[in-house]
DNA sequence: ACTAATACATGAATCTCGCTCATGATTGAA
DNA sequence: TTCAATCATGAGCGAGATTCATGTATTAGT
């Protein structure tokens, strides 16, 4: 008999067109959904999908589940979000504060998504720029904050969100133009645009220029799109989320390019102060986070 | 996390608003679904249902999940039926032949969910009163018949409906009107009402006069409500099936009487040949009829 | 009031079936 | 060809679901 698990596994193998990489998403080891899926697919006497290397293809049985997957899960994912209410106070507010500010690019639909599911929480994005945003949820001025993974130390209850690369951006006719990728040395007396923020929250100078000794000129500006007005006008280079300059790139405005051999990589995690982390809606907000994000912005990785 | 499980067993609560016989309902003793519900529960930290000595009265949470439940089992079968329609051919005829007539009351509704679920299935009624409705089994003249359990070694396919009980129903000024019950020997020198089927098919002469050795007169109608007008116009006693004429004892037309100690207990069963047995919608027309009686008929047992 | 009956709860024992582990099979790429 | 990636398969284990035995509470009957 079909249960709610099979169709949630099958809602991760939709979304991930891999069983192993679907596993990893419902927790379970790639052997056990297999055995799974035969499962469903014998006593249905079908095949949900043909398996290839580059991802399985869902038959029109398989496709005809999945339907009922996703209905399924809404349905549920509804009434739990109902019983919570009629439980608890689900009254509340929510406000965001930004460690990058390129999120905005991915927050929007976001927030959209989480309005529509908890009508009664008032969100708010907390203006302005800020050095040490962390700070904001302390002074109790924000209840969340998305960014970099604080120290444990701290007593924050931190959810990670995803793993993304992040890239140098050049202008096209820039001298490195034909590099594949982009080391320390490479940037010596460039001009690195960034968000105006304390040089240690910048990750491209926290992690590969100090370590090699290689300082750079500075200028900063406040919109992701001016810094690459900035970038494409020959005024310097800049680090910046792949998904955050994809769109850019695809239209041949500037060129990007992989920072060192495995390229840089880094994580950014919702965190709270526990006593906030409790209410229902919050770990709902993370979720939506995750699963926007892992729908809409490309190269990153759930973590 | 809750699952499909879970959900059926909601619903079977619901519908029998007892925890005992719901669980008999999903082949669970009492205990079982007691553990399912506690384990709901304490998962979302909600009560269900307040339990008591009549049933229990579902909360409003238990009403919010009840509502998932059907909406949920109601569209997995739906999902169900499409994928067995995507595999196999599921075109087919359904000619339904009745032995006991009272059984036209409750047909309608049935057919009418039938045909909704599988309209490429030609459903029709094989008209006309027959001497032995199994015949037109082994003759290919109709597809399925509802009747009492035939013989094992007939080799048919025999499904089971339902449980009921007979009645003696006799006017209102009848001489046994105030008896609580009626003995084969009460019933002495009375015309006994039956539609015009062999003596052996009829339970109360095969299973009460006969063995007491009482032999009444008979007299046939065709009609339920022919069979019943005959009665309140005092020529004669009927023995018909609780649900049967149950309206008509509500609207005070006459009287109906338990047979014997416990009551004439008789059962009804859905007979095909075994190779229409396996047809995808046959099963499904077997689980109509016992739903929609048990939703329906006041005083029947699923068996 | 006492007893019997009915319905649900509870804890321990049991057992099922779903998961993981280890490994094999298949296929595409280098 | 070999390697790497992906899915399949079978065996064995263990968590969790079920049953069994019993307890508690409420109700009906005499």
């Amino acid at each position: 008999m079909i249960e709610i698990r099979h169709l949630r596994s099958l809602a991760a193998i939709a979304d991930s067109r891999k069983i192993s990489a679907a596993a990893e998403r419902v927790h379970l080891t790639q052997s056990a959904l297999s055995h799974q899926i035969r499962a469903i697919e014998s006593h249905y006497g079908v095949t949900l999908f043909e398996r290839s290397r580059q991802g399985v293809k869902f038959t029109q049985a398989g496709e005809r589940l999945l339907a009922l997957a996703k209905a399924v899960i809404a349905g549920v994912a509804e009434a739990e979000r109902d019983i919570i209410r009629l439980k608890d106070d689900t009254r509340g507010e929510l406000r965001i504060a930004l460690e990058c500010h390129t999120c905005f690019d991915w927050l929007m639909p976001v927030m959209d998504e989480f309005r529509r599911r908890w009508p009664e929480v008032e969100v708010d994005l907390v203006a302005g720029f800020h050095p040490n945003p962390i700070e904001l949820l302390a002074s109790g001025k924000a209840d969340l904050v998305i960014g970099s993974r604080p120290s444990r130390r701290a007593g924050f209850h931190v959810a990670p969100l995803f793993r993304y690369e992040i890239v140098v951006v050049m202008a096209k006719e820039h001298r490195l133009r034909s590099s594949r990728r982009i080391d320390a040395d490479d940037l010596r007396g460039e001009t690195l645009i960034t968000y105006p923020v304390p040089p240690q929250r910048i990750d491209v100078i926290r992690e590969v220029l100090e370590p090699a000794g290689v300082k750079l000129q500075r200028r900063t500006a406040e919109l992701t799109i001016a810094i690459l007005q900035l970038v494409a006008s020959r005024r310097g280079v800049a680090a910046l989320p792949n998904w955050g300059v994809k769109s850019y790139v695809d239209h041949d405005y500037v060129l990007a390019k992989r920072i060192g051999k495995g390229g840089l990589m880094s994580e950014l995690y919702a965190i709270a102060n526990p006593a906030d982390a409790a209410r229902p809606y919050m770990a709902e907000f993370v979720e939506i986070v995750r699963q926007t994000c892992a729908r809409e912005l490309d190269g990153i990785a759930l973590i």
